[in-house]
DNA sequence: GAAGTGAGTGAACAACTGTCCTCCGAATCG
DNA sequence: CGATTCGGAGGACAGTTGTTCACTCACTTC
């Protein structure tokens, strides 16, 4: 067992994740269906051929950086809508979440904006998948919220959807700010748009019974 | 005046219009960034150079196609707005204006939400100033509710922003319900979450001043 | 009715694309 | 240690791309 098991595979591990790093960077300024198997096996310096030991296509390899995007930030939402204590608190960390995700992975979430719309519908339906484990997760979070007692199922996963598209939204949002004269002032904004919405939401919610037994 | 001033002017038109119709056609099933000059003039019958009598490049095809798929909005969302009485009536309006524009011009809504992100700047720009634009003219026709009375412009614009954005947003969810099994019924589902989510807005609206004074 | 304009043509250009095939050589396995 | 697996190299293939240039010829203008 000194043998690290696989120096092989660990290495064919390190050019899949450098293929994955050079698509993502050349993502940065064109949409995947014109990505070029060429131009990513260029930059990172093999042979196109060579693509096809790690991938079938660029399809496969956007369905990859799908999961890379967005599959680590499940348990960090959870954490958050669990952790925090008091509607305001949560909102703050939840907004406060997607604004650091947003400055640590700048180039994944201008991805996944880009493709959740775009030419691949393989990838289009991987980030669909991803969005919808979201919403499901934070619909089942809000069901332990005092709140939301006496809620129906179908009424919190809209509620849910909601919030998780105004996330999704500002982080969106917050990427255009780039090109902004005054960025920081700019995203500043943005982020605080983003919690007053959300806000208004959670007022909305807390008077949603009320108006429904009016009508 | 009997001749209609530019049979020449009238005939380059037709074919200018060919070349959206065409350059819409084709990107149901790719992005802008992908689409080639000649697989535009191709499908229009034409020579690729006969291209540039009309356009510099496929980004200003670009710019001019979301003038096509949003200029005409405008409108009839003002008037939407100005002529329903009652907040329940405008939601209703509203949101079967959205599914009815998405009916009648699905390419072109689907271009809209693809290129809003998209990797061709220009594009983008043009896409953000018409939102923008309806962010504004939101904003004034709210002005006029006896609800908003009170309001400050800034917070009357986030909360236009924040309608807009659902309203674009259940566009694009409404596109993607093609691709389910009973197309129809996800639909009517999709556009029911939709006014659901706005009518909790609307109620977040009503109760929003007696919360900021509590805070 | 002659002169001029300008939308569209067609050939040619170098550069690029995805995929096939054969081969190499180092890590793995028995 | 010999046999085998397999990530990667390199050549070649037929197509495609955007852009150039000189051109035609129906319409417009004077």
């Amino acid at each position: 067992m000194s043998h690290t098991v696989g120096v092989r595979q660990a290495q064919k591990q390190r050019t899949r994740q450098a293929l994955l790093d050079a698509a993502l960077g050349l993502l940065e300024e064109q949409s995947l269906s014109s990505l070029g198997l060429r131009e990513v096996t260029r930059t990172v310096g093999i042979a196109p051929t060579a693509f096809y030991r790690h991938f079938r296509d660029l399809g496969e390899l956007g369905v990859a950086l799908v999961e890379e995007a967005l599959g680590s930030l499940h348990a960090m939402v959870r954490t958050v809508l669990i952790e925090q204590a008091g509607v305001e608190a949560q909102i703050d960390s939840a907004v406060a979440v997607v604004d650091r995700h947003v400055r640590e992975y700048p180039a994944h979430v201008r991805f996944v904006a880009r493709e959740r719309h775009g030419g691949v519908r393989a990838v289009r339906q991987a980030i669909a998948g991803q969005l919808d484990r979201f919403g499901a997760e934070v619909a089942e979070a809000l069901t332990t919220q005092p709140t939301a007692q006496g809620w129906g199922a179908d009424d919190l996963r809209k509620l849910a959807d909601l919030f998780v598209d105004r996330l999704v939204t500002t982080a969106a949002a917050i990427l255009d700010t780039e090109d902004a004269e005054d960025a920081e002032a700019e995203r500043a904004r943005v982020v605080e748009a983003a919690r007053w919405q959300i806000r208004l939401i959670t007022i909305g919610q807390q008077h949603w019974r009320g108006e429904a037994e009016e009508g």
